[in-house]
DNA sequence: ATCACTTCTTGACCTACATCAATGCACAGC
DNA sequence: GCTGTGCATTGATGTAGGTCAAGAAGTGAT
């Protein structure tokens, strides 16, 4: 008789020891699933755009991810040494935006991402990561202009319901800043 | 007889079915222990500096969240319409870094924090939060030289294994800046 | 209607950081 | 031992966005 059954036949899972025991369970089968990978220093794993629904962790060795912006300049979203995770936030069915490489040799546990994805609470956390990975990443990659106009499509409603002070604040600019980066898209709209 | 104790009895929580209902039973018994709460615009729910175990889940109206740097300056994080959910995500055990307000009339429910963490891969979750969390309010109020002092004291074992100029690529600033900062600091210590 | 208060805008000027270019250094390959 | 290649540093100059100050326009309270 396997472990699994040996706990599903004796503990409830929302007791506090059921709840633990659980989730060792559950890690435990997610580790037999998993295939461990040695990657040489250089090595990609991941490229921006593609379509990609693995999670990384790092055993040995250092990884890290990064975007490319539009001028080429790389700009470093993590650095994933020992026991650290790292993967794109993206949604698994979208392009994503990082690269991931391997900075020292490495050995890395590859898992696929939806793992028990079910769970709607889990599906916001996911979600939730995502959106704070975009806005770092355009905080590092992107002029005020293009911030803007992200956040306009992403929360047209909030445009509407907040002063403008607030919308700059959120951008990491004054409030001058941004009247005077609505002004030139006004006027290039012309 | 509860719903709770019929769930129990009738499925096991790691099949497929059971990941669902049970996920569904947590939710509602979630909702029972919350408290429903309406708050008018400009009330202040939570300030940076205090202890706090809270989150918030909208039902309607708009709050915020947002720091206020050494410079009096204030730094939206976060707006959370209807349906989002709002909180700092530091630890329990530490002063939070995030005022939250209500930007209209609200009505919110107000959950404990804790409720469930043992499972460890949350636990893992909540950190990774924390961490995006403190980074884009250090990219929203940090001059460069602060944000590499707060790096070399998050990771110092990262600054001995990559380039610097990787260094700079995370923190947001170019190779160039990055030794000007260094130069600044070492010269500050003599 | 008036007054206080806040928001947005505009202009003049300032500063943190970027860009470009040159130099010095370390280390790998030959 | 050289020599190429990548990294760090430094200087000169450019620029996006910050700061400060003033005015216009909207809003609420009396």
């Amino acid at each position: 008789m396997g472990l699994r059954s040996v706990v599903e036949r004796n503990c409830t899972p929302n007791s506090p020891s059921g709840k633990v025991l659980y989730s060792i369970l559950q890690d435990l089968t997610r580790d037999i699933q998993m295939k461990s990978i040695t990657v040489t220093k250089g090595q990609i794993l991941q490229r921006s755009g593609e379509l990609n629904t693995k999670v990384f962790k790092v055993v040995s060795g250092l990884l890290r991810s990064y975007t490319i912006d539009q001028k080429g300049k790389e700009h470093i979203y993590m650095f994933a040494p020992e026991n650290w995770i790292i993967g794109d936030n993206c949604e698994v069915t979208v392009p994503c935006d990082l690269f991931i490489d391997a900075l020292e040799d490495s050995i890395i546990i590859e898992t696929e991402k939806d793992v028990s994805k079910q769970n709607p609470n889990l599906k916001s956390l996911f979600n939730r990561l995502a959106v704070l990975q975009k806005r770092i990443i355009m905080l590092l990659s992107s002029p005020a202009v293009e911030r803007y106009e992200h956040f306009v499509q992403t929360y047209p409603d909030i445009i509407q319901r907040v002063p403008q002070k607030m919308i700059a604040s959120y951008l990491g600019i004054t409030p001058e800043a941004l009247s005077r980066v609505r002004k030139e898209i006004s006027i290039r709209k012309l």
